[in-house]
DNA sequence: GGGTTTTGTCAAGTATATTTTACAAATTTT
DNA sequence: AAAATTTGTAAAATATACTTGACAAAACCC
């Protein structure tokens, strides 16, 4: 899988740390990192808890990106 | 978790049945039945599968719909 | 109204998302 | 350049997505 840097550069955006924005979404910072590196496949409620603390829509972060 | 009738909808168009998406999507018919009765939390891998199967986005199947 | 296809659901199993603990490399701050 | 913060990564454990097989209710055709 890609990484996603969409998701990056959108929490670097709001300077915002792996770990807060793990906090926020209420799950590891390290499930942060692994997404943000494309090392898996989260959950789709999971995207959308992200979405929401990046104020980002599921198109803008995760369209295309691991669309393989 | 809500009903997902964007979902159906979207499918009921293409006159697809269950079963028929499940093949395209390369799952079980049940993970399709789950999945639009909010039975549970798909991946987003799965999500993506079946947007594309059904000429959709994320936001269009997705969004709002289970951010609870 | 019987036959066929479609859908809901359930129980038991397998695969994989996510946690916990932990350490080192990289980056930022002072 | 040392201290502090942030990030990558890994192994073992736990939770949960997804499968398989199966049965019954509902919806669609004849």
């Amino acid at each position: 899988m890609a990484k996603n840097l969409k998701m990056k550069s959108a929490r670097a955006a709001l300077d915002l740390s792996q770990d807060e924005l793990a906090k926020k979404v209420q799950v590891t910072r390290q499930t942060i990192s692994a997404v943000e590196n494309g090392d898996y496949n989260p959950t789709i409620n999971l995207c959308i808890a992200i979405c929401k603390a990046l104020g980002k829509t599921l198109d803008e972060l995760f369209w295309e990106e691991e669309s393989k």
